[in-house]
DNA sequence: AGAGGGTTTAAGAGCGCTTTCAGGCATTGC
DNA sequence: GCAATGCCTGAAAGCGCTCTTAAACCCTCT
């Protein structure tokens, strides 16, 4: 690299003054626009890299924009991902990623560095436990934050997320509809907002039913496929199997799935299963997965707007935006069969 | 907020100068201990935010390090981007990540915006059809770049991947062994690097068998579960079928099992399957998926290496770090049968 | 021709931090 | 007891950009 080039290079080759050249190319009206496209060639060819840091250390604002969440090479995240990216992408803004695993120390160390990098905002998806304090962190500082697929107790700021009791309730009514009287539920934590308004769906619907809550059929925890396919194992070694099976999400499921066909069992005859959220893998597992669509592509979207409208201004009215789920029905879910049947 | 804390804040409260307390949360051996402790103490007090913009303006060392792959939700990238993660997070610096999806022109903006903010380097997965010039446009700037996964013509930057032609041959001879010999390829283009050397590997393993490379047997382009089923599709229902598919990796291979399976074939018994990379989902498939680890993580880590080490000075030499691929069989492959066996 | 109006450009003061260099103060050696 | 030796601290310049204020310029109109 010869030398680096600023605005005064510029102004110094054109014989201008460094306001006109950072005006010009900044597209003000205030500089003729013959001035204006000579400034922009003569930076092209200089090969001339906007400082952004310089620039955002004048104005406060820096075009970036913060996303945590659990785990972005889960699905279910990455879908909101795309989401959130494909909007911020339209607004021209830069966007850091990161993972936190669900340890609230490594949220807070991404919280503190996008306050270092002078952040505009930050969507997440709070990691378990997450104290009010660290969101307040970064809207003391002027880093409003967004709330996605999670809520946490005692915070103002928007949220976007799917209705998970309602989400739940229809794939347990699906179920009940079907025949099934013993149905199982796998995956989902009570420390999450969804894990405990997925439970209270599912317990819901069963007492709607008039169905006895069996403690035993509730393996919290799975959130993977090697979750699921390890709770098939566990589910079809009690002494009163489960014919049917509400799984946390659509890799359980697939674990699941993979876990009943290893015992020799059909899944969608012999076990019906269902999944939630929707992924693209679901409609092409064998057999094809009944789930839940929910929203991740809404959530994301609609988060990303909110913030950008926030951060121009129109305050977005604070509190929780409940997305609608559906029901999608396949192959993996069918009518119960007799005990000893076929 | 009440009011932007800053250096000259503590300073004045604390009676000392600015430059004292930028020596002291810098941990410099010019501040007595005493003086530091006080320092540090008053700046968490005041909820002090160092501002890295200011600093980097002044130093040119951002700590920001940018990766940017095909697809960050594709699992295979998941596992490199994990390792470059965990090896850059012990040198507290931060990542931007982003996703190119193979257009050059997003990849270009990438590396631009990375410019902008000061981007200390970039490790990149580099799109199809990169032209020399965007990866100089880095390296011009004092960006180093560092390749991964794939390479690309006419620069020489170091590049940290798998070797593709001897892992595929492993896959190969792992079913020629088993007595294949219609064995077809799907996957993979001729637009990548990754994608010659695989065919390359595949045709080469054929010829030295003395098997014929039937053209009809090779179907390029999927990447994905869902082209995996379709290729399952086409390639059933070709007047020859082939009995063993190599596939280009273990998601198209996963998606190829789906289609053998929704056909009323068994995948493992009637037709052989084989992935590449060795993901998570490949031991729980049904069946366990036959496949070759392809060192994803080493790629990830030594890449991330490389890169801090050529940022603290020490020249990394410049060149190809081939990482040697495995075999990992189970279930997914099985001996050729007869026509019309069992 | 001069004034008034509109348009275009220049000047300059920071944004918050780093870092060198010189000077102040206390302690030690003779 | 006095000079020398460390150890700390403060002053100040400047990283590259923005943006307001004010001045310069060029018309047009009277």
């Amino acid at each position: 690299m010869a030398q680096k080039i600023k605005l005064s290079t510029i102004a110094e080759t054109l014989g201008v003054s460094t306001a006109t050249v950072s005006l010009a190319l900044r597209d003000s009206p205030l500089v003729a626009s013959v001035t204006r496209d000579k400034i922009k060639d003569q930076a092209r060819a200089l090969g001339y890299i906007y400082n952004r840091r310089a620039a955002s250390l004048r104005t406060s604002r820096s075009g970036i924009i913060g996303v945590v969440v659990h785990d972005i090479m889960n699905p279910f995240y990455g879908e909101i991902l795309k989401a959130i990216e494909a909007e911020l992408d339209r607004d021209r803004q830069t966007f850091i990623l990161s993972n936190h695993y669900d340890s609230v120390e490594k949220q807070r160390v991404f919280i503190e560095t996008l306050l270092q990098l002078g952040g505009d905002g930050v969507i997440m998806s709070p990691a378990i436990g997450t104290p009010p304090e660290d969101i307040k962190l970064a809207e003391d500082n002027g880093m409003p934050a967004i709330l996605v697929a999670r809520s946490i107790e005692g915070v103002d700021v928007p949220i976007f997320r799917g209705d998970d009791a309602y989400g739940i309730s229809l794939a347990t009514n699906h179920l009940i509809s079907l025949g099934h009287r013993c149905i199982a539920m796998v995956g989902g934590t009570d420390l999450t907002s969804t894990g405990r308004d997925r439970y209270l769906g599912y317990v819901q619907a069963l007492r709607k039913a008039n169905i006895d809550v069996d403690p035993d059929l509730r393996i919290p925890g799975p959130r993977s496929m090697q979750g699921g396919f390890e709770a098939a194992v566990h589910l079809l070694s009690l002494p009163q199997k489960p014919t049917a099976v509400v799984c946390w999400n659509d890799l359980v499921a697939i674990g699941m799935m993979n876990g009943i066909a290893r015992a020799g069992l059909v899944p969608g005859r012999d076990v019906s299963v269902t999944g939630y959220d929707d992924l693209e893998e679901a409609a092409i597992a064998t057999p094809a997965l009944t789930t839940v669509w929910n929203g991740q592509s809404d959530v994301g979207r609609s988060a990303a707007r909110a913030l950008l409208d926030r951060l121009n201004g129109s305050h977005e009215p604070d509190g929780i935006h409940l997305i609608k789920p559906e029901m999608r029905i396949r192959q993996s879910t069918g009518p119960l069969r007799l005990q000893q049947g076929d």
